[in-house]
DNA sequence: TTCAAATGTCTATTGATATAGACAACTATA
DNA sequence: TATAGTTGTCTATATCAATAGACATTTGAA
C-alpha cells in the first residue's frame, strides 16, 4: 500500500498537479487520519521523487480548494475531506440517498426550458423526435457543497410547471409528487467518467484536471412510462457510487 | 452541442493535453463520424481558441496512442473508436457481458499471491482478518486492447487453485466452474473514478491524466456466501458502465 | 495543369514548470 | 531557553509549453 509514489514527466500534466491529485485521493481515502496532516514537504518530496518546491505548488493547490491548510512551524493540516455515498437502486432519489449523511441537502434550479426533444432524448422518453419537453439544469449541494449538477428533461404536456415546483420544492420527488406523480422507479442508470468541462467547473467548485463521474439515468411511472432523462455529473473525488443487486 | 470549445490555461494541465482529451472523448462520442476525419487544424485551432501548434501538439499525441492519423494534404483520419457498454446486474461477467461487442476476449493473468486478508477483505469476505486468501491481478483484453485491470480476493481454502484455473481458462466464469462452484451473483458494485496510477496506466495503454472507472464488486454463491472481492479499473474512454434495475 | 486546402517543418520569443540551494520564521518540546 | 522540525521566501538556472510567422509539401478537385 504504500511503496514510492509515482508521477510522470513530459505528459502535459505538471508534476505539481499530479501530487496534488494524489494526495487529495489519499486523503479522501483516508490515508493521514491517524495525524489529521499531510506529511512534512521533505518526506512528500521523497516520496514523488521530486524537489520540495513542486510539493509546495501542490500543497498550494490543494489550499486554493480549502483542502488543506499549512501551518509554519506545525506542517499542513487537512481542513475538509468528504466522500459522499450515492446508492442506486429502482428507488433512487438524490435527496434520500444522500440525506442520512449530510445535514443539509440543497437544490437549485440553474435553468429552466422549454424545447424540442433531440433524437436522443425523444428516445429516452419514449417520444418522437421534435416533441415539447422541458429541460431543467440544477445544482444539488450537500452541507454547502456543490456534489452534482444535472441535466434533466421531462415530457412538457404531462409536467407542465415543474420548473416552479422544483424551484420551490428543492426537489424532483417532491416537484413530480405536487404534478400528481406520487412515485416513480429508477429504470436504467448508465455511468461514465470523463473530464469536466468548463462549464461545470464553475458550479461544482473543481479544478481543471478533476474527474466527473456521470450518471445517465431514466426514471418511469409506475407503469413503466419514461418521465424524466437526466445527465448527472457528480465531482468523482467527492462521490461515490453504490449498486445493490 | 456545437458552441466555443473551452480550455483552461494555468492549471497545470498542459492546452494540447486538455484539447487531446476532448478530442478522444468526442471521437468516442462518435461526433465525427460523417467524415471520418477530425476537423483541420486551423479549425480546431479556433474552436478551441489556441494556436495551430498547440491543436498540433495535441494531434501528435492522440497519433501516438494510435487512434487518428495526419496524411499530409488530406487531413487528419481516426483511426480507432471504441466505448464498449458493461451491464452490471446480478448477473454481471466480464466476458460474458463484453463478449457480444467484441470479437475476441482475453483474460491475463499477472500475478498470483496467497497472503493474509486485510481488515477491508476480511470484511468483504466475510472472513476474521488475517486469515488465507488468494489473490489475483488480471488484465482483460476486448479485440487485442486492453479493458480492464483488476485485483481480486478469494478465500484461499475454498479457492486452492483458482490463479492455475484462470491461467488456463482465462475467465473468472469458467475458473469457479472447474473449482465447483457452477453460479455466482453479483452482490455489490460500487463505482468511483480517479487518475490511474502508473503501474496501471502501461498496462492499461494509457497516457497519464487519463481516467479510470474503478468498480468495487462483491459475488456471492447462491447461499450469498461471499466469494470473490475485485477492484475492477477499467480505461474511462473506452467503457461505460449500465445499470438495468 | 492549376489551385485551394490541408499537413509538415523551421526559427524565434515569452511565460510556465521544475530543480537547486540558502536562509528566515514559526511551533512544539525537551 | 535551546533546539529539532517544520513552513515561508528569495535567487538563479534549465527545460517545457504556447504563441507567432513564414514557407514547403502533399492531396484532391476544378
Amino acid at each position: 500500500m504504500a511503496g514510492l509514489k509515482q508521477v510522470q514527466r513530459q505528459t502535459g500534466v505538471a508534476l505539481w498537479r499530479q501530487i496534488a491529485d494524489r494526495i487529495r485521493e489519499a486523503i479522501g481515502n483516508g490515508a493521514y487520519d491517524e495525524t489529521g496532516m499531510v506529511p512534512p514537504e521533505t518526506v512528500l518530496a521523497l516520496q514523488f521523487g521530486v524537489n520540495r518546491h513542486t510539493v509546495r505548488s501542490a500543497l498550494a493547490a490543494l489550499a486554493q480548494e480549502g483542502i488543506v491548510r499549512a501551518v509554519q512551524g506545525r506542517g499542513t493540516l487537512i481542513e475538509r475531506k468528504e466522500r459522499l455515498n450515492f446508492p442506486i437502486t429502482r428507488r433512487t432519489r438524490f435527496t434520500a440517498g444522500i440525506g442520512d449523511q449530510a445535514r443539509e441537502t440543497r437544490g437549485l434550479l440553474l435553468d429552466e426550458a422549454q424545447e424540442e426533444a433531440s433524437a436522443e432524448i425523444a428516445r429516452w422518453l419514449g417520444l418522437k423526435q421534435g416533441e415539447q419537453v422541458i429541460r431543467l439544469e440544477t445544482l444539488r449541494h450537500a452541507d454547502r457543497r456543490p456534489v452534482s449538477k444535472a441535466t434533466s428533461w421531462f415530457p412538457a404536456e404531462r409536467f407542465a410547471g415543474i420548473g416552479e415546483a422544483y424551484r420551490k420544492h428543492e426537489s424532483i420527488t417532491k416537484a413530480f409528487a405536487e404534478l400528481g406523480l406520487a412515485d416513480y422507479i429508477r429504470a436504467t442508470t448508465e455511468v461514465t467518467a470523463a473530464h469536466a468541462a468548463t462549464a461545470d467547473l464553475a458550479d461544482l467548485e473543481l479544478t481543471p484536471g478533476a474527474i466527473l463521474l456521470i450518471a445517465k439515468a431514466m426514471n418511469t411511472d409506475l407503469d413503466g412510462v419514461p418521465v424524466q432523462y437526466s445527465i448527472s455529473r457528480f465531482a468523482a473525488d467527492r462521490v461515490q457510487f453504490t449498486i445493490e443487486n
